[in-house]
RNA sequence: GGUCGGAUGGCCGAGUGGCUAGGCUCAGCUCUGCAAAAGCUGCUACAGCGGUUCGAAUCCGCUUUCGACCUCCA
């Protein structure tokens, strides 16, 4: 495909993208809560939109990428008390609620950073917010969409749906879910269940509590993302991301609310990550199967028969299409550990190469084969951002240049001209799109040398034909991680663990 | 129970009507003092049963089976 398309979660189908303004990109994306340490499963959608984003970008967007933290209560919609998510775990580890709050906020920042996502233009959140949110809600009611019991603010659902499509998202009817519905012995406030809160009235217990018209209190979860989207990315934007298990109710509800207090809806198109599942199961706290960030960079849980560098986490989520479950396992893994491993390395020989031979191509079947691989990964993420078929062209190219810099291809198959455009075309999608990185830092020049005084000393060995001293030489190097190769005009070459 | 989505070779995973992705593993070969790395070659799969079609992993139906959502969730 020449034009960017992907599939719109809203009309279930493949969309071109086009701007509501020309050359201007708005991408909001629902963000953590706060109230813990991010896990595998929150690598994904902050991933998968960091390779939307960066795209946008290399297509000559501008883009405003929004991505909230959610730091204020959540609480159970049908629970009969109000449970706040932030203000429970604060007093558990007997801390302030902002002081939590901070430390999982770096947590996840830093989490971000290993993983080479690149930051949000706006990262609001949502006890920043409370004025817009308090302020919408009121538009909400005003309009007649929104009432109030006891301090709290819901949203009449029932009423919403008698004009406006609610459930078009996720697919669901809303008879069927008001037929369900199991009242709560007529301790629900709510007019019905489908209802959702927009302003829930604080206990007295409750720690995040702010002054409202209808009393002390805090927002309810949904409204958040609908007052900070609109506030940075206006009150229609282009694309609203997150994770599939947000469609409902998360994603349905700040549909509701935003067209009730804007007059029309607020995204054009929608897009949602798959799962990461383990065993077959969605990762998830309720699942208590959740392998937290730290845990999966150090090694440090049951399941885990390793540390997994995170360059090799953002490869292996990346290996798979983000609308796919992706399972997890060591195996996979290790899998995508070895495959980045040699794919780098084959980006670290093509800098180095240079274009020998005449300008022309000797063999011109591979040179369009090589021009053809490269203009294919174009194609593939403007199909859906498909990053899996991106990476398979890129593991079709490194036996080209493995193979000129082994000799089995000679180096002037491929043209000078198609040279250049390998070197481009491998550091824009590599690095610039699929935002890799090598999974060491180059080494510092003081090793370069203590390595050229061992190299040089195995190589006497190998002269006097002592093999001994020379594998040792070699095996005790390999012991600590550092890996010596003889390549084939006798220099020696070493990879670092 | 309702809604939706899957089931692809030893493992992971692309793929929507013909041109049999890719990775990892495994085996053989080349190179090498031996290795490692690299290169080459091989392993040809689409849950089952029907149907549509000249032709289906790909479309339709049924069956089996797994999962997601329906409550907080990326």
């Amino acid at each position: 495909m020449s034009e960017l398309h992907f599939y719109n979660s809203y009309t279930r189908q493949k969309e071109k993208f086009e701007p509501i303004t020309q050359g201007y990109a708005g991408l909001y994306v629902c963000g953590p809560t706060v109230s813990g340490e991010s896990h595998l499963g929150h690598a994904r959608p902050y991933i998968t939109f960091d390779i939307v984003q960066r795209y946008l970008k290399h297509l000559g967007y501008k883009v405003r990428y929004v991505r909230n933290i959610t730091d204020a209560g959540h609480f159970e919609e049908e629970g009969r008390e109000a449970i706040d998510k932030v203000g429970e775990k604060a007093k558990l580890e007997k801390m302030e609620p902002m002081e939590m709050v901070h430390k999982y906020t770096s947590m996840f920042h830093n989490g971000m950073h290993l993983f080479n996502c690149e930051e949000p233009a706006i990262e609001p959140t949502a006890t920043g917010h409370i004025i817009e949110q308090i302020t919408m809600i009121q538009t909400i009611m005003e309009k007649g969409y929104a009432y109030e019991v006891d301090g709290s603010v819901y949203f009449d659902v029932k009423k919403y749906a008698e004009t406006y499509p609610y459930g078009k998202l996720s697919g669901r009817i809303i008879e069927d879910q008001l037929e369900t519905t199991r009242e709560l012995d007529g301790q629900d406030e709510k007019r019905n269940k489908v209802d959702f809160a927009l302003w829930k009235k604080a206990p007295p217990e409750h720690i995040q509590r702010w002054n409202s018209p209808w009393g002390e209190g805090f927002p309810g979860w949904h409204i958040e993302c609908s007052a900070m989207s609109s506030k940075y990315l206006g009150e229609t934007f282009d694309i609203h991301g997150g994770g599939m298990d947000l469609q409902f109710p998360h994603h349905e509800s700040e549909i509701a609310q935003s067209t009730i207090a804007h007059g029309h809806p607020p995204v054009r198109y929608w897009m949602h990550n798959n799962m990461i599942t383990i065993n077959g199961k969605k990762m998830g706290k309720s699942y208590n199967n959740v392998i937290k960030l730290s845990e999966l960079f150090s090694g440090n849980h049951p399941i885990l028969e390793q540390a997994y560098h995170p360059m090799v986490v953002r490869f292996y989520i990346l290996q798979t299409h983000y609308r796919s479950t992706l399972d997890f396992s060591n195996e996979a893994l290790q899998a995508s550990e070895r495959a980045l491993k040699r794919l780098w390395e084959a980006y670290e020989i093509l800098k180095k190469l240079t274009h020998k031979g005449n300008a022309e191509a000797e063999d011109k079947d591979l040179d369009n084969k090589v021009i053809n691989w490269l203009n294919e990964c174009t194609d593939f993420l403007n199909d859906d951002f498909n990053t899996a078929k991106v990476i398979a062209n890129f593991f079709e190219l490194a036996p080209v240049i493995n193979g000129i810099k082994g000799g089995q291809v000679s180096a002037g198959a491929i043209s000078a001209q198609t040279m250049d455009l390998l070197k481009s075309t491998f550091k824009i999608f590599l690095e610039d799109i699929l935002g890799l990185k090598p999974l060491q830092a180059s080494q510092s020049g003081k090793l370069d040398n203590v390595l050229a005084l061992l190299i040089d000393m195995r190589k006497d060995a190998k002269k006097r034909k002592d093999f001994a001293a020379s594998d040792l030489i070699r095996n005790k190097l390999a012991e600590a991680g550092i890996l010596l190769k003889d390549e084939k005009d006798g220099k020696v070459s070493y990879t670092v663990e």
